[in-house]
RNA sequence: GGAGAGAUGGCCGAGUGGCUGAAGGCGCUCCCCUGCUAAGGGAGUAUGGGUUAAUAGCCCAUCGAGGGUUCGAAUCCCUCUCUCUCCGCCA
């Protein structure tokens, strides 16, 4: 949520950095709002402060004695004003609270702007994608005729969208976890983080995924109010809701490995093939809580954390800043990382590193003891997969495979498996 | 699933309709006193919001959450959530 004092004092601005990502506000409706909601909320609470007053004479003047009725006659007319403005003032906050909530956050000035991924900036690449002496497979072409991927099981089990992975794959699968949670939690400084897989709405309002994306989710049904968490930083994240942490305890660093769960509304017909994009997968998710100064290094951190398991894979990859119209709704800067796919010839999303400024913090009301001012003050908030364990897999699979089907194990992986050195398709 | 108890400030804990934003204690901060890691004295110590140039002042809200009764609710009523204890069940 952005700060509602920049509605109400820089209103231009902000219509202004909406603008760059294709958003126009209507900045003539808010200002309406605004003013009438100032003059009510005056108005209501010079009447609550009228009734305090007029309930601490009633108790006075009972106590001494006197008669009440007149005082009493007074409050009532002071009352019922009180119930008729009080009930507009609520209307009109709920109504600033809707415009509020779905107002994404203000792009940082490095931001490129752009409409769409072809506005993306390519910061840097790492490796050499890998000339291959034959024609590469993709991942479907290498592990459904050696059995290790089975997307028929996985329809029969559940429906599209799902797979089942087998023997030496699914340990490959598992061995990309640990070596991703041991480099960041022993060489990075995260600690490690065990959450639950479902949360209520409080969370995941508190990192934006509602009000506005209710349809990416999956809701459980029932009486209680739990949904599937689409990504790790939802439960991670709100570890910091509704609290205040002292400095010195600054920066929060998490990591966790999740499941993931997102319905895909909207991507039917994308990616339909293999395992790119499916309802379930698993992810080891980074996320810090740091102070407002130290964000911007924070985010060259984290990504160099993500980075870095990528190089331990030694797999190529390029770094790009998303654009204004591809940044994410609670993020005022993304850098993706994109690895090199050789079965599709293009690089592919395999992990998303954000700086959310107070963004989210303002919606958990997320804070820190500033010691300079002894007040608490927003922290600001980050995130990064480090990385989607699922992707990862496609990548490995196709940037190793060999002519006759098998996989090599990427030397950093080999100690996970066993010392397995290669995957033989059977 | 059944039975019971509880939820008050950083912590402990008082408080059954008005002068309680909240006693008292602990902790913490600052000052004073004290010739040595002690004791004592004083002051301060919640959060959100409105107004404002102002983190000056004034005002409003908040005692798990939401609703109700009342001129007035931490205190009375209703609903919900969470925690704890016992029984049952269970990985």
């Amino acid at each position: 949520m952005l700060d509602p004092r920049l509605l109400r004092t820089e209103l231009a601005h902000v219509a202004e950095q909406l603008a760059r990502r294709g958003l126009t506000l209507d900045t003539a409706r808010i200002e309406a709002l605004e003013t009438r909601r100032k003059a009510l909320q005056t108005e209501v609470q010079a009447l609550q402060s009228r009734r305090n007053t007029a309930s601490k004479q009633i108790g006075k003047a009972k106590a001494a004695g006197e008669d009440i009725a007149p005082l009493k006659a007074e409050v009532a007319v002071v009352g019922d004003r009180l119930k008729a403005a009080d009930a507009e003032l609520a209307t009109l906050q709920e109504a600033v609270r809707e415009i509020s909530l779905g107002l994404p956050n203000l792009p940082d000035a490095s931001v490129p702007d752009g409409a769409d991924e072809g506005a993306n900036r390519e910061e840097r690449a790492w490796g050499e994608p890998r000339l291959f002496g034959f024609p590469p497979r993709d991942h479907v072409d290498l592990g459904v005729p050696a059995g290790w991927l089975d997307m028929e099981a996985a329809a029969k089990l559940t429906g599209a969208r799902f797979v089942v992975l087998n023997g030496a794959l699914a340990c490959l699968h598992r061995a990309l976890i640990q070596l991703m949670l041991d480099t960041h939690t022993r060489e990075h400084g995260y600690s490690e983080t065990y959450v639950p897989y479902l949360v209520n709405s409080d969370s995941l309002y508190g990192t934006g995924q509602l009000p506005k994306f209710e349809q990416d989710l999956f809701k459980v049904p029932g009486e209680r109010d739990f949904y599937l968490i689409p990504t790790a930083e939802v439960p991670l994240t709100n570890l910091v809701r509704d609290s205040i942490i002292e400095a010195d305890a600054l920066p929060c660093k998490w990591v966790a490995h999740t499941p993931c769960f997102r319905s895909e509304a909207g991507s039917h017909g994308k990616d339909t093939r293999g395992m790119i994009r499916q309802h379930q997968f698993e992810k080891v998710e980074l996320v810090q809580a740091v102070r407002p100064e130290d964000a911007l290094e924070a985010l060259e951190e984290l990504t160099g954390h993500a980075e870095t398991i990528l190089r331990r894979l030694e797999l190529p990859y390029r770094v790009v800043t998303l654009c204004t119209g591809d940044l994410g709704f609670s993020a005022t800067k993304t850098y993706d990382l994109e690895v090199w796919l050789p079965g599709q010839q293009r690089y592919r999303e395999i992990s998303s590193c954000s700086h959310f400024g107070d963004f989210q913090a303002r919606r958990l009301q997320a804070r820190w003891r500033n010691p300079e001012t002894g007040k608490p003050e927003l922290v600001h908030t980050l995130n990064g997969s480090g990385l989607a364990v699922g992707r990862t897999l496609v990548a490995v699979m196709e940037n190793y495979q060999e002519a006759d089907g098998s996989i090599r194990v990427p030397a950093a992986l080999r100690p996970y498996m066993g010392g397995l050195e290669k995957l033989e398709a059977p």
